[in-house]
DNA sequence: CTAATAATTAGATGAATAGCTAAATAACGA
DNA sequence: TCGTTATTTAGCTATTCATCTAATTATTAG
């Protein structure tokens, strides 16, 4: 399957920690939100996706034209998700993010 | 104290996770042993052990012209390390370790 | 059909980093 | 004291990678 590397090296990077929190927050979110969040170009924003999705850490699914991604932890990953979890929702910087997104959300709804 | 992204990187490294294996299997190795099991410069195990020490995933004691290190996994990072531990024993190039490892450690005691 | 929007891919650039050699520091043994 | 061993630091190089722009594909609205 997923080689503990491949897994931790999809993690190291702060804007896919934040996509990662992000879509705890939301279950499912599309390309152009977490564009909206992020506030990078959307190439930028469809590469992470693509290492997270290759890691086996999101999935994904197309609805017209939009893909919407999801998280998708691996049965044998549920402490590490659960470590993220608690790590995530205990950084400041990442915390902030909520309230963006949660105006995010609202505006693209 | 360390964010996640710092600790995360600090592991997003082959040569770190096997480090981190090895002492998962010994509970203190000196910089030489590891040297030895990596098969890099000692310079390279040097700073690797920095990045980690830098993280707060490993101390270090001197004695006389050695310096041991081990596993200091931070009370709120167990889920985190808990998957590390299942995870490296479940990799068949970091299981491989433990028998070099094994052999090293006999020869320097 | 055409224009606009969502997403991905390709190619280029700059920054981060893993590795090396050489030099410095420290501690021990002859 | 002098040479040897253990470790770290400094400086360099090659590679990886995050980002951008531009081009491409797909889908919907007018």
């Amino acid at each position: 399957m997923y080689s503990p590397l491949e897994i931790i090296k999809a993690l190291a990077d702060m804007n896919r920690l934040r996509i990662v929190g992000a879509l705890h927050r939301y279950d499912e979110l599309c390309v152009c939100q977490i564009t909206e969040l992020l506030q990078v170009t959307g190439a930028t924003v469809s590469r992470h996706l693509s290492v997270l999705q290759q890691a086996g850490i999101l999935n994904s699914r197309k609805e017209g034209r939009w893909i919407y991604y999801r998280l998708s932890p691996p049965a044998d990953s549920e402490a590490l998700f659960k470590w993220l979890e608690d790590t995530i929702a205990g950084s400041d910087s990442l915390r902030a993010d909520i309230q963006s997104l949660d105006r995010i959300v609202e505006i693209t709804r």
